[in-house]
DNA sequence: GCCGTTTTCGGCCCGACTGTTTTCAGTCG
């Protein structure tokens, strides 16, 4: 029977927004589609199985009416809603929105008065100057569509990992900060809030006299291309292809801006609803009192916040950390005074999975340890792969064993000041046997077991693998669990639900893989397996010194997930981590 | 189309910037 996954099904509701919106249509109705596409892509359970439950309803943003539309996608793999809408809206307008400077009115404009309906039919009329003559439009609008759309043709994918986007952002705020009067400077958006991925990069700066820091920005050699340049507010694409926005602003603005740049956008919405149900209309500059229907009254006296403690204090709430502003329940738990604890990096006390020469690492056992014990870990894991994996140079049982020589001489070298344990990230092969026989891996400290190959086989087969890993009392940790590999790769086709339901019984581990081109588990499905009383254990996957610096992504992703730090074992004490191992389901 | 300390109808965040306009619509975040 055809049937959808829940991105597929995110992906329809998303289209169905954007034709919708070309078509004129209401625009509440438009983002009751938006939200829900967005809810079901955060979603970390199957809809299937959600649907079975009855409990479609119960998912944020989802209605009767959409409860309806993703049981009919489940049944039947196709939702006729959207084929009468594709069979009115050219799926390629629908594309067209993805050019910057393009949005539902011109497409549908360009689609109706031009019969426009495929990016290159759009190129081809710019170049040709047919666009100019269209009501609102000029030369200068049709010269911005052909840079849009050349911008467009350079972007592999929209959006850039994090970790890649990081470091790019960090070194843009560092050039900012040295222009004179900028006294304070943040990168805010989805960047600060940790997502694993990010559309453009947001930057406040602090500065009393907003103009000049602007024309310098704009100017700067790093630009290609300045899609935005007014008083406070830029907007430039760098040459790498990456968007920078950038926002100045006065000390006295500093909170309210830096909590509304900061987003999400559905987030923003509700803080903004909070506001007023408090008398103020709440926006990047200030609160100002308004009426009820969010009219600002004027001549009352606004209040500035230069801190964003002070617009949570005037909204009645406590401090929210940003990894958290996805309103994905945070404000109702704030408003409980019941948020999260969240885990910092400071909590971390060790790193259980890493790699060495003896597979395909830089670094010798002796080497990581020492790397370890600078960035103040208490104990490490060296984990290996397992002998399938050729590829990486995986260990036979022989080398193994030879290995755990290794390690146990290195761990008695340095003398107590970290212990080093000795254990494998060992493959769950293809056929779904795990890589080395129980025998084997009783010798060991710990075990990882991980997807490595066929990772795009079909769910029945994949799910197994992943049981047959989770059930082997030997294995201690599953290692980054989805497969997925940040933009490239999608997460393996598995049933989460049962993988989980079968580790809270076994009491098997999840990873948070902290390499920010895996960030796996993403934070909604650490959130359920928090939920679920299914321990966590954040890891860099080290393949060299630096890095093991990685490991402030993980933190970020668990924050986003909600996790504290006794959900967390490698923030327990060596002596509680040896009783873990020792004792579980063996 | 969703949602509810405004609760089953009537709202649904709001400002900066651009380009085309003489007062504003469209786009973006």
């Amino acid at each position: 029977m055809p049937t959808l996954s829940n991105r597929e099904i995110a992906n329809i509701f998303e289209t169905v927004a954007d034709m919708l919106q070309i078509k004129g249509e209401n625009i509440h109705r438009v983002l009751a589609y938006r939200n829900a596409a967005g809810s079901v892509r955060e979603l970390a359970r199957d809809l299937h199985v959600v649907a079975a439950e009855g409990k479609l309803t119960e998912i944020p943003n989802i209605g009767d009416t959409l409860a309806e539309k993703i049981t009919e996608m489940l049944d039947t793999g196709k939702l006729e809603f959207y084929e009468r809408l594709a069979a009115e809206v050219p799926p390629g307008v629908v594309d067209i929105l993805r050019v910057n400077g393009v949005g539902p009115k011109k497409a549908q404009m360009f689609w109706k008065d031009l019969n426009i309906t495929t990016l290159a039919a759009l190129e081809e009329a710019a170049r040709a100057g047919k666009l100019r003559d269209l009501p609102g439009m000029g030369a200068k609008s049709e010269k911005k569509i052909i840079e849009g759309l050349e911008s467009l043709a350079r972007q592999a994918t929209g959006r850039i990992p994090l970790g890649v986007a990081l470091p790019m952002a960090e070194g843009i705020r560092a050039i900012l900060l040295r222009i004179p009067g900028v006294t304070r400077g943040e990168v805010a958006g989805s960047l600060r809030r940790g997502r694993p991925t990010i559309g453009d990069v947001d930057i406040l700066i602090e500065c009393e006299n907003a103009a000049p820091v602007m024309d310098i920005f704009v100017a700067l050699p790093e630009v290609a291309r300045v899609l935005g340049h007014g008083p406070t507010k830029s907007s430039v694409e760098l040459h790498n292809g990456m968007q920078v926005d950038v926002v100045v602003l006065p000390r006295q603005r500093w909170g309210t801006a830096l909590q509304y740049f900061t987003g999400s956008q559905a987030y923003n919405i509700r803080m903004r609803a909070l506001a007023l149900a408090k008398g103020f209309s709440l926006n990047e500059h200030a609160l100002s009192p308004a009426d009820k229907s969010g009219n600002i009254i004027e001549d009352a006296p606004k209040t500035y916040c230069a801190t964003e403690e002070e617009v949570y204090a005037a909204v009645g709430l406590p401090w929210i950390p940003p990894e958290l502003r996805e309103d994905q329940g945070e404000i109702e738990a704030a408003q409980k005074g019941t948020l999260p604890k969240l885990i910092t990096l400071d909590d971390i006390q060790a790193d259980l999975h890493m790699h060495t020469t003896w597979s395909d690492g830089k670094l010798t056992v002796r080497a990581m340890a020492e790397e370890a014990l600078a960035r103040g870990r208490k104990y490490i894991v060296i984990t290996d792969h397992s002998r399938s994996l050729g590829i990486a140079n995986g260990l036979s049982i022989e080398r193994l064993l030879e290995q755990q020589a290794e390690v146990r001489a290195v761990d008695a070298e340095m003398g107590g000041s970290i212990r080093v344990f000795h254990g494998t990230e060992m493959d769950i092969n293809a056929d779904g046997n795990l890589d080395y026989p129980d025998e084997v891996l009783a010798q060991l400290d710990f075990v990882i077991a991980s997807l490595h190959v066929s990772l795009r086989q079909e769910r029945t087969q994949i799910t197994q693998r992943l049981l047959n890993a989770v059930n082997n009392p030997h294995v201690d940790l599953i290692g980054h669990p989805r497969g997925q590999y940040i933009p490239d790769r999608e997460p393996v086709d598995a049933d989460m639900d049962a993988v989980f339901a079968a580790a809270s019984k076994s009491g098997v581990a999840m990873e948070i893989n902290a390499n920010p081109r895996r960030l796996d588990l993403e934070a909604p499905f650490a959130r359920r397996a928090v939920q679920l009383d299914i321990p966590l254990s954040i890891n860099t996957d080290a393949h060299a010194g630096d890095q093991m610096d990685l490991m402030s992504f993980g933190i970020l992703t668990a924050r986003r997930g909600w996790v504290e730090a006794p959900s967390v074992i490698n923030t327990w004490s060596v002596e509680r981590f040896i009783e873990w191992t020792t004792s579980r389901g063996k």
